[in-house]
DNA sequence: TATTGTTATACTCTATAACTATA
DNA sequence: TATAGTTATAGAGTATAACAATA
């Protein structure tokens, strides 16, 4: 089977450390790993703030993509978010069902579906914007300062679009 | 396949008409949104740089606490990485069979299991570093320059522990 | 023939309950 | 009784193929 004899360097015995917090290491430089947990600790604080509205990262992003541009359909606006087609047909079908927007044929061409937000998509939307700024992005900046906020927003697009 | 995919094409801004390309709006303004999208591209360009040991960002996090924290259990190796016990049992068992690694029964403990690397586990560690470093590290700070990758390493860690 | 929305499907991650063997 | 490792399982998120309607 596998290897049973290797690893005298480090005996099993004399723990130095029996009970202590673990040495992170290289792994606090390790920029993915830092990024990873730190997105992590964002989408959990989103998720607390939104709860009112029960509305997810993703979901969020598709009413304020929609929002500032109507009339578009689902390829063009699941494209723009990085989210697959087949992926994005759930995802509308939910915020439809909450009456939030309504999928229409369009009329010049009959396969796709013009996205528009609804009345209640365009109220909840506001009260959702209301609560990531007064909730979410006011503790971001509390955290890190108004100035590494800004910096730290550049620095994300930055690796997003050149990297 | 060229090293360009067209995964966002980026149209000439003032086509805000049929066909142009999609105002981000606030969504660029989103913090979370960014993070998400960059955490994506920097775990998307490790796996390329990392190609020739495939190791994933999780499994090199094990090999790199495991070296700095030799001899500790499965619980304390999973939790400093906010892995699940449940979770974290198939991926030993990918880096046990591949010969990275050994679980074996602790002398005082017979219910838990120390891990240490093998001496495989240790070279092969030892080239990921390396791999990491002048493939992966290099490129981020060559994209951010030295002075915002530090800052950036920062901040992320802030967000991770006081977020 | 090509494209839009869709279904089906699969694979990875993540999360919870419950089992076993030890303590 | 409680804990460490494990199994089973379920849910998200993400990926590809293929089909019907339409172009």
């Amino acid at each position: 089977m596998t290897s049973q004899d290797q690893a005298k360097q480090v005996a099993p015995v004399g723990f130095d450390e029996e009970g202590g917090a673990l040495q992170l290491g290289e792994l606090s430089e390790l920029l993915g790993y830092s990024l990873k947990r730190a997105q992590l600790k964002v989408f959990e604080d989103f998720l607390r703030c939104m709860a009112p509205l029960q509305l997810t990262p993703a979901q969020f992003s598709v009413l304020l993509l929609l929002d500032k541009n109507p009339g578009r359909n689902q390829t063009e606006i699941a494209n723009t978010l990085g989210i697959l087609r087949p992926n994005f047909v759930s995802l509308l079908d939910a915020l439809e069902s909450r009456d939030l927007l309504t999928r229409m044929r369009s009329p010049s061409d009959r396969r796709s579906h013009v996205l528009m937000l609804t009345d209640k998509g365009r109220a909840t939307l506001a009260r959702a914007k209301k609560l990531v700024a007064t909730r979410h992005e006011a503790r971001l900046i509390e955290v890190l300062g108004p100035a590494e906020h800004k910096a730290l927003l550049g620095m994300m697009a930055k690796i997003a679009r050149e990297f």
